[in-house]
DNA sequence: AAAACAATCGACCATCTTGGTCTATATTAT
DNA sequence: ATAATATAGACCAAGATGGTCGATTGTTTT
């Protein structure tokens, strides 16, 4: 069934999950309307359901998806080894931009996963969820943190989560004002040399 | 015609006017839904269309109402004396998390609102906004900020963006963990002395 | 070229939701 | 008791919903 759906070529395929994605990122399970996804995708309405079966299949599918795309091109991807925060939350950063470039509602979709609470999908996803361990991201980073690297001064939990909130900060500045158009040519190399101005700010701050 | 709203006890007309912003602040002015907002608010249908005649007037009524309500219990309130970014952010901070508890959604609203693309309410919505100058929060801090306090390396506009994110970053956080519930005990006092010690973090690290 | 097969669209369906109305009932004041 | 006001929620036409299906187009295979 979905087989259809995989064999189609790359740029449909993104249109299809891009559109849906995003219609799933804004409104709950519920109000999210499969016309506006195929209108959106620019894809006849028989398409998506012979895609899919319906709209739940197509729900979890999204799920199961941006989950393995998280995994595989961003948190599978970290070197926690330098022990320094903002050398893993740069590289976080980077992958995020990336995936971000490909899939601009990723993370708006998955906070909306986790906030559902339809009856219809709500077990569902706590299952798919559960067949995998959940990586939490915060923890995995703050076990792998040598805080003797800070200043004597700042070896708290406090500081790890400033330093956390400052370099997200940016982060996110610069999603908000992509927000629309020229995602394409989203500069992350550029991108990324500001975010080391910033680290470097930090760096001077709490490291020795 | 919303003399009748305005005459109703505090009670019931808070109830009506959290229902209808939460409503608002996640969805688009067109899915927004009065049925819902009557029955989070516990009224007839009926009532709502009394007090506000229809959809829009209510929409239009809210955004001037939360808008003054930002202005008065938030904005004008602020001392930018000090000249000390982590100062300004406290003031910021506390003022806001009392509104917080008061209106939950309220920023997420005047979120949505500026978003909000729909024709039947975008140009009312402008006209509102440019009735009274925007008072757009950046600017008013930063223009009153005396960067000679800071520690001569750290005299940069990057410094300040990122304690502005970090101490953000707080605030958003508590606001998320008390998503729903148990509101009106939202302990602000004790969160202000929290902050205290993130600032005490931000000072020792930036500031002479 | 014909026939067989697969991919695609969008009109269509019953059902539900929408903003808004209006009548019938409570409640209050006189 | 009467008049005036406040309130609820059944009801309406219009539109949106998830899902179906026949018709059409495009691509192979013969």
């Amino acid at each position: 069934m979905k087989d259809f759906f995989e064999k189609l070529d790359e740029q449909k395929r993104e249109r299809i999950l891009n559109a849906a994605i995003k219609e799933f990122a804004y409104k709950k399970y519920e109000d999210a309307s499969t016309n506006n996804i195929v209108s959106a995708a620019q894809i006849g309405k028989g398409m998506l359901f012979h895609y899919f079966g319906n709209k739940k299949n197509l729900y979890l599918y999204l799920y199961r998806y941006v989950r393995e795309v998280m995994d595989k091109e961003i948190y599978s991807r970290i070197d926690y080894e330098s022990g320094v925060l903002p050398i893993i939350l740069k590289q976080l950063a980077k992958y995020n931009l990336e995936t971000f470039k490909r899939h601009p509602s990723i993370t708006d979709f998955i906070a909306q996963c986790n906030r559902e609470t339809s009856p219809e999908v709500h077990d569902d996803i706590q299952n798919i969820r559960n067949e995998r361990g959940v990586k939490i991201k915060e923890d995995i980073i703050y076990k792998n943190l040598d805080m003797k690297l800070l200043k004597p001064e700042f070896r708290e939990k406090q500081t790890i989560k400033l330093i956390h909130w400052a370099l997200d900060g940016y982060i996110s500045e610069i999603k908000g004002s992509y927000n629309g158009e020229n995602l394409d040519q989203l500069p992350v190399e550029e991108i990324m040399t500001d975010y080391d101005s910033y680290m470097d700010i930090i760096c001077k701050a709490f490291y020795l």
